[in-house]
DNA sequence: TCAGATGGTAAGTAAGCACTCACTTTTTAA
DNA sequence: TTAAAAAGTGAGTGCTTACTTACCATCTGA
């Protein structure tokens, strides 16, 4: 086998075991063993085992590149309709999760483990998503669309839900033993719930709640 | 010093340092520096290392047993009163994690390393706060006050916004860089997204959206 | 045909790990 | 007062870890 294959097979067994076991919980003799190769080898095409997790990062970093929020859901942000724009994007995350799961977990050990990889996804993605997202709220409460809420709220309040249903699914409850429900139902019912509430709108005779001060 | 005394203290430096680097990461002589004793003190009190990791779970247990979810708000759920609920419900969850967020950490780490603590949280805490807040909403949709959706996942949504802004809040962003606001404002602002969602409510003359098939 | 690049390994090494043992000091209570 | 129990430790033990060394086998092109 030729130098770059064997050098990405060690990389991608790498990362599938660091995402089960952590970096620590990894041994570079499991890694090597995974990969079919003698641990001589694989110190020939990485170092140290740090060098393995740096790889990593510069792996997945080209790949988050193209992920770009925006573009998923460009045209029904044209459109400005809002709940093409929050089920699209809520859709997208929960499947990306759920075809990388590995993914989720090796990011979730290298913020515990204060990894680099971890303020890399935090820098590169998460701050795109919540200047993206926020930015088309801002615009639609312009529009008078939406009430006046701040929406990096709103934001984290979306994303909240989304993020934390994909992490039951493959993390808590893998089994879905608390709740069973596909990607779509998922995206279309917080969409819902984050545009509508949950409280039946009888109209402006309202019971006169909202005791804002 | 005493038997017991020193015993909890090891324990109380132990939970400490596996929710800073995690089971695997955390030596037992970094454990016994940390209580003030030898290695071989700590091996008197706990056979194992991986004892120690039980008697957390011991430890913490009894801690969960009296952490009721439906004692918090008891009076606000006489009342029907929803905003108290939620609010009352996600600024408790809020300050629990803030002032105790080594053990959301300790949390994170077992769930990944698939410890038994993990499964135990998820049995005798989640498990019941579904349970309960479930039946809260189903109890007010057949008052007719929410819409009919299935609770569980109006559950899972603010679980979601809560749960996942404590964890920006002490693990990817700790210095909150992105969102910086008090647990009340969170715990009111998220109420009120779940309540009445963020479009505005133009009366019954709505511009005849909600195209569900 | 053969030098050197390439892909590969068996067998180390030194440090670190969980855990033990033989032993000393302090406290307790009869 | 004293003996036993309790609290405590220094110096290991054997195993595992990340990493190295010295070496083999198979191509490749001049």
């Amino acid at each position: 086998m030729t130098g770059k294959n064997r050098k990405l097979q060690i990389l991608r067994e790498a990362m599938s075991l660091f995402s089960q076991r952590g970096f620590q919980g990894t041994t570079t003799k499991e890694i090597a063993a995974a990969a079919g190769v003698s641990e001589a080898m694989l110190f020939k095409h990485f170092a140290t085992k740090q060098e393995l997790y740096s790889a990593i990062l510069d792996h997945k970093a080209c790949l988050h590149d193209e992920m770009d929020p925006s573009q998923v859901v460009a045209e029904a942000v044209a459109r400005k309709d809002d709940r093409a724009v929050f089920e699209g994007l809520g859709l997208h995350a929960l499947e990306q999760h759920e075809c990388d799961p590995e993914f989720q977990r090796l990011l979730l050990h290298s913020a515990l483990e204060e990894h680099e990889l971890a303020r890399m996804f935090w820098e590169k993605f998460v701050l795109r998503v919540y200047h993206f997202l926020g930015g088309y709220i801002r615009g639609r409460q312009r529009d008078g669309a939406f009430i006046d809420v701040e929406p990096k709220i709103v934001v984290r309040a979306f994303i909240g839900m989304i993020v934390h249903h994909s992490l039951n699914n493959n993390l808590w409850d893998r089994d879905r033993r608390l709740l069973r429900i596909s990607n779509q139902k998922a995206a279309r019912e917080f969409t819902n719930i984050l545009l509508h509430g949950i409280e039946k709108h009888l109209g402006p005779s309202h019971k006169g709640k909202r005791k804002e001060k």
